[in-house]
DNA sequence: CGGATTTGACCGGCGC
DNA sequence: GCGCCGGTCAAATCCG
């Protein structure tokens, strides 16, 4: 974390000292040249035409204004001089004050700025330090109560990570957009055709007992958090090596321990593949495969090898009942740099997992059935009461177990084909995940959208109908040239992009709009969701500012996306969009290809189905 | 020959 | 305590 927020902090002045380190030069380039010309002015009354254009009748005179020249500063030069310089009345000599003055005004601009990123930075990290206080605060609570004795912070950190199963469900575009809210926190989706089915299983129940802890989670799911203080979670970059790995390599005890405390969300992504991967742009080196029980198709491990330490892993396994659906689970956070084409899925998981987290870490500790569901420019986010489902786990069933908290982002929409429901096919071909949190979000779409894979290529038809389909998920087999078009969310980002003038949203959307923001879990998860993107944007490249500030990016119709901050990185979005600094949301949002699922022959290939291994 | 993949063995967590 | 299961390791093998 602390590392993180160090980048952060890195970032952010870093980025500012850059800024004003190109500005000085341009300065001094500016100065350079006028320099030569103007300072002679300095030293003499006026003689610095003759200096540079003639030569000085008399040496004894050169040299002494030439020492002068050296000696005086730019600044008090061109103040002393101003006078004089219109005097002069040279054209030139005006250009290069105007330069001088251009530079100084911009260096002026420059310091404020860095000024506003600092008092930003503060802000961070006062945030940070308040949901730290809080997070500790509850951890106190809930060691009294579940009397956890244990010895140190950590295990008992860790453990009450692992108690929350979460499930959340979201879902871009798929439903239609009616949107109930009831009371505070339940509501039902009043999604007809998920209804029709009885797939109140399936549904995404989203059992809120979250655990103060994560808090803390959130953290290390978000690429780059909010500023860190604690000296714990410094640690907490997620090192792959889970608790097995840790034991057998473990030298440092403390660090061992946090890294078993680290809880992993993960995120499932399911795709219709025909390849044994999905090229999801990262180098991924196969480490084992298994024959899950529940499926008959073996499951593959995959781990990140851009970097040799980066800790995330994935497994792909096939749909046990739609064996052309491709189930790729991400776990962990990228800890290098990305390549282009591997920021959007990095990002999309990323987030997916903030949000899961973050929603998690907002929630309390208490049970809130909540259900609410609302639709966002095609954005469809719905947590429901899960209390029903079977995925529900009680609480007494809740363990350390449970410490893989996972969000589903279903891509295998297809065109009205309602009965594919992901949440179907996910709750069946995934018996066992009552054991862990689950969410899932879905970037399909009910009807009109078009979900084709040809040749590997995933492309989403009618991008007029469907916006929403175009962005995040959205996979064309090209390198993305620019950031503009891309988004996690992309429905909103879309729209912005679509409809240049932002339209207000529709009442139903409104409605639903409301009530997401109205639910402060939400509120912090998707805040903390984007803030990770944006985190993520920003470690994993520095393309494509636009000039569109962050806020007004995040601008959900009538709404602002500023959330309060529960979510780490919330308090970003509390802050007043930055005015030149590098935009931090730009970075996240990747052009519509950025997701290149297609695996013709991606750095990893899995063997593929065929491949049969059992324990 | 080096890197990636395969695959049997091993380990830890969890449920019974 | 035992067995099941998921996950990982690492030697063997494959491949370019």
């Amino acid at each position: 974390m602390e590392e993180n927020l160090k980048k952060r902090s890195d970032d952010i002045g870093g980025g500012a000292v850059v800024k004003k380190e190109k500005i000085a030069d341009s300065c001094a380039g500016d100065e350079d040249a006028p320099a030569v010309v103007v300072l002679p002015k300095v030293g003499d009354k006026r003689p610095c035409c003759e200096n540079d254009d003639k030569k000085p009748s008399s040496p004894g005179k050169k040299d002494l204004s030439s020492s002068n020249k050296k000696k005086v500063s730019l600044k008090s030069d061109t103040e002393r001089t101003e006078p004089e310089y219109s005097m002069a009345s040279s054209s030139t000599r005006k250009e290069q004050d105007d330069q001088l003055e251009s530079a100084k005004a911009e260096m002026g601009e420059v310091r404020e700025e860095n000024q506003r990123l600092k008092m930003y930075l503060n802000r961070i990290m006062k945030d940070y330090q308040k949901l730290q206080m809080q997070f500790y605060d509850i951890v106190g609570q809930d060691s009294k109560k579940s009397q956890a004795a244990e010895n140190n912070d950590h295990h008992h950190q860790q453990e009450e990570e692992e108690e929350e199963p979460e499930l959340v469900s979201l879902t871009l575009g798929r439903f239609s957009s009616d949107s109930k809210k009831d009371g505070k926190n339940k509501a039902s989706s009043s999604h007809g055709k998920e209804e029709e089915r009885g797939n109140e299983g399936l549904s995404l129940g989203l059992d809120y007992k979250l655990e103060a802890s994560k808090s803390e989670v959130d953290d290390e799911a978000l690429p780059n958090p909010s500023p860190v203080n604690g000296t714990q979670e410094l640690k907490e970059e997620e090192t792959w090596p889970p608790s097995k790995v840790l034991k057998t390599t473990r030298t440092g005890d403390d660090e061992v321990l946090q890294q078993n405390s680290v809880k992993k969300a993960r995120v499932c992504v399911r795709t219709r593949c025909e390849t044994p991967t999905m090229n999801d742009g990262c180098q991924w080196r196969k480490y084992g495969q298994k024959i899950a029980k529940g499926n008959p198709c073996p499951r593959a491990y995959y781990r990140c090898t851009v970097a040799p330490s980066c800790p995330v892993r994935k497994q792909v396994q096939r749909c046990a009942e739609d064996l052309s659906i491709l189930i790729t689970t991400y776990e962990g956070t990228h800890n290098h740099p990305l390549p282009m084409s591997a920021t959007a899925m990095a990002s999309t998981t990323c987030a997916a997992a903030s949000m899961l987290l973050s929603g998690a870490s907002s929630s309390g500790s208490s049970v809130a059935s909540l259900t609410s569901t609302a639709n966002l420019h095609g954005l469809n986010v719905y947590l429901s009461d899960n209390s029903k489902s079977k995925f529900y786990l009680p609480n007494s069933s809740l363990s350390a177990a449970s410490s893989h908290p996972t969000i589903t982002l279903d891509l295998t929409s297809t065109p009205s084909s309602s009965s594919s429901f992901p949440f179907n096919r996910f709750s069946s071909a995934y018996p066992t995940t009552s054991r862990y949190a689950s969410a899932s979000l879905s970037f399909g779409s009910s009807e009109s959208n078009t979900v084709s894979w040809g040749n590997g290529l995933l492309s989403y038809g009618s991008p007029s109908t469907q916006p929403y389909m175009k962005n995040p998920l959205n996979i064309n087999g090209r390198p993305q040239s620019t950031m503009e078009n891309n988004s996690i969310f992309p429905s909103f980002m879309q729209k912005n992009n679509q409809n240049p003038p932002q339209q207000p949203l529709p009442d139903t959307i409104a409605a639903a709009t409301k009530a997401i923001t109205t639910d402060p879990n939400f509120q912090s998860a998707l805040a903390a969701a984007l803030t990770s993107i944006i985190g993520t944007g920003n470690n994993n490249n520095g393309g494509g500012g636009s000039g569109e500030s962050l806020a007004q990016r995040l601008k959900w119709g009538e709404q602002t996306f500023a959330v309060n901050g529960n979510g780490c990185g919330s308090s970003f979005f509390n802050k007043p969009p930055p005015s030149t600094t590098s935009q931090p949301g730009s970075l996240i949002f990747l052009p519509p290809n950025s997701l290149p699922f297609s695996t013709p022959k991606s750095a990893s290939t899995s063997p593929g189905d065929t491949g049969n291994h059992t324990n």
